[in-house]
Formats: C-alpha cells, structure tokens, sequence
DNA sequence: AGCCAGGACGGAT
DNA sequence: ATCCGTCCTGGC
C-alpha cells in the first residue's frame, strides 16, 4: 500500500488509557468523518470497530494508537486507547497524549449546548438525531493542519491526497504496529532543508514555495502554537493570515477544526454546494447569502450546524464521494 | 490543443 | 475597500 520511501519502525504495546466523555458521544463519527479523504495517517477498521491513527510526540517520538469505544453505556461513555511505542512512554508524554487526544476530539465539550441552541430548527434536528454524540474532530496540530489546508487549496480532493502521500512518503515517518502501516506526519524539521523545486518536483505546484516557507515560520516561531491558542478568535484569526498561504478560506477551517470556535465555516466551493442545499435547495446561492442565513439562522453554533450537514451528506449521499473527488456535481 | 476549476496574493483602481 | 490577473496541475 505505501511506498517505502522511508524506512519502517516496528513499534509494540506499552501503554492502554482510558478517556472519559461527557455524553452524548459517538464514537465512530467523531473519530471517523465521513467527508475526510484517506490520507495514510490514519485508518478504521470495521471488523474491530477500531480506529488507527499515528502521532509525532515532541522530541520525534513516533507513536501509533489503537482507539475503539469505551462501551460504558450511554451515561459513561468514551475512549478505550492502546499507545505503540518503541520505548515505555514518560508519565509526561502519557500526560500529554491524554490531553492532546481529550482535546482532538473534544471529549470535554457539552455537546448540549449546541442542540439546545438550535433546538428550534426542525430541519437540522433531523440531521442531528441522525448523527447524534458527533463531535467535531481535528488530530492535526496547528503545523499539520496548514499544510494539510495548503494542499486542498486550488485543487481537488483526489489531488490532495497525491499530494499528501508525496509529502508522507518523502518526509515523514511509517510506523507498523497491530497490523497497520501508517504515516506519521512530517515535522517542519524534515522540511526544513528542501528547496523548493524540489516540492515542485512532487507536483505541489506554487504550493512548494508555501509549504518551505511554513516550515521556516515555525522554525523561527516556535511559540506560534502556544500563543494561538492564548488568543481570542479574532486575535487568532489575525495571526493566522499573516502566515504565507494562509487566506480567509484556511483561517477559517483552522479556528473551527483545531482551534474548534463553533462559529467558524470554512466556505469551499464543495461545502459552499452542500449548505445552498440544504438551506435554499439551490446550489448557485451566492456566498454572501449563504454567510449572512448562516449567522442569522445558527449564529455562535454555525460552525457545528455546518458539521452536521456536511458529514450527513456524506454518510447518504453516496455518489458525494466521488463527486468530490472528480468535480462532478451531486 | 486549449480551456477551466480551485484559494491566496498582490498590484491596480 | 474591491476587482482581477496570476500561480499550477489534471481533467475534459
């Protein structure tokens, strides 16, 4: 399946945690979104019930989990996770992978309070029954997730994904643990010393000069993360557009997916189609409509009404998939 | 062979 | 403040 570029670490079971969540929780859409593409970071498999996904621990530490549902019923559920390691992880990098984990998929979060806001809108209710414990879910860090929103930038998924695997078979990591091979994303550090030309040789297009020129920004701002994460969404909007590549469309799929402001819609041409639909049953609605119905309707919950709408699409409309990656229309 | 879709940018207005 | 040509590749 993966070309090994790179060469593989075995890694074995050193740790087993178990992640609370505050109910309702749905494991298998809050893992497993429908709508993201395959991009070898990740995998689940549907005769366990298990979700596969790899992390890079600070200090370069290559990490595969094991996720399946806790299973504790519906008033305590959650997050049984296996850690693969090659060494016994620290008690601080166990600290650290529990909460980065908690919040990837937001575990902590009273999803409540978002269905009580829209309790009035029948349609979405619909919706919601549905796909009901969903919560939204980003396990990229701020690093991963510009890059991953500079390849879907000016292009089509089945793009992205080629150039995503171009980018994990040259610079990143693969991992064997239960039976999986996996990536493990990239660090700005393997970046670092590409030109780029010889991004452009792997077809990220203009792209090459954006994904060089993030690895730089982190490497001389090492507290970006931090400081991001400190800041209101306004401030941290402001920052994010000051980094080469990233416009209003990459801000916005950052402060909803990873910095996970509710009120945040990130406008895509494809999710553009599907809300239109959904709200007008007109796909060509201009996106000022579609912005301004969007915060009158949802206001500080748009974001996640839009979540909801998005994946339900996926799960029913079978034919999206492929439309998506083909450009074709619904 | 030539045209178009898809965000971000930067220069022009 | 808003408009528009350009960047790059793949599909038609």
């Amino acid at each position: 399946m993966i070309e090994r570029i790179v060469s593989t670490i075995e890694l074995n079971k050193t740790n087993e945690l178990s992640l609370p969540a505050i109910p309702p929780f749905n494991f298998k859409l809050t893992v497993c979104k429908p709508s993201h593409f395959p991009s070898g970071l990740e995998t689940y498999d549907e005769s366990e019930q298990s979700f596969y996904r790899t992390i890079r621990l600070k200090g370069n530490v290559c990490i595969g989990l094991k996720m399946r549902d806790l299973e504790k019923g519906a008033n305590n559920p959650g997050l049984h996770v296996e850690v693969y390691s090659q060494n016994k992880l620290l008690t601080q990098e166990v600290d650290y992978l529990k909460k980065y984990v908690n919040n990837a998929y937001g575990l902590n979060e009273n999803i409540n309070e978002f269905y009580k806001s829209v309790a009035g809108d029948e349609k979405l209710n619909i919706i919601i029954d549905d796909l009901k414990g969903m919560r939204n879910s980003c396990f990229e860090n701020l690093y991963e997730i510009i890059n991953i929103s500079t390849m879907l930038q000016n292009t089509n998924i089945k793009r992205t994904e080629k150039m995503m695997n171009s980018m994990l078979s040259n610079y990143g990591n693969v991992i064997t643990y239960s039976n999986k091979e996996l990536f493990v994303f990239y660090a700005p550090d393997n970046i670092i010393n590409t030109s780029e030309q010889d991004l452009r040789n792997l077809k990220l297009g203009y792209r090459s000069k954006f994904i060089v020129g993030t690895a730089k920004y982190f490497k001389e701002n090492k507290k970006i993360e931090e400081e991001i994460k400190k800041m209101n969404a306004v401030e941290a909007k402001k920052k994010l557009l000051e980094v080469r590549g990233i416009g209003p469309y990459t801000a916005n799929l950052i402060l909803f997916s990873y910095l996970r402001y509710p009120n945040f819609i990130n406008f895509d041409v494809w999710n553009r189609k599907i809300l239109a639909r959904h709200l007008f049953d007109n796909e060509d609605t201009p996106l000022e409509d579609l912005i301004n119905t969007c915060e009158q309707r949802w206001g500080k919950y748009q974001g996640y009404a839009a979540l909801y709408i998005i994946e339900s699409s996926f799960v029913h409309n079978p034919k999206l998939q492929y439309w998506r990656k083909d450009n074709k229309k619904i």
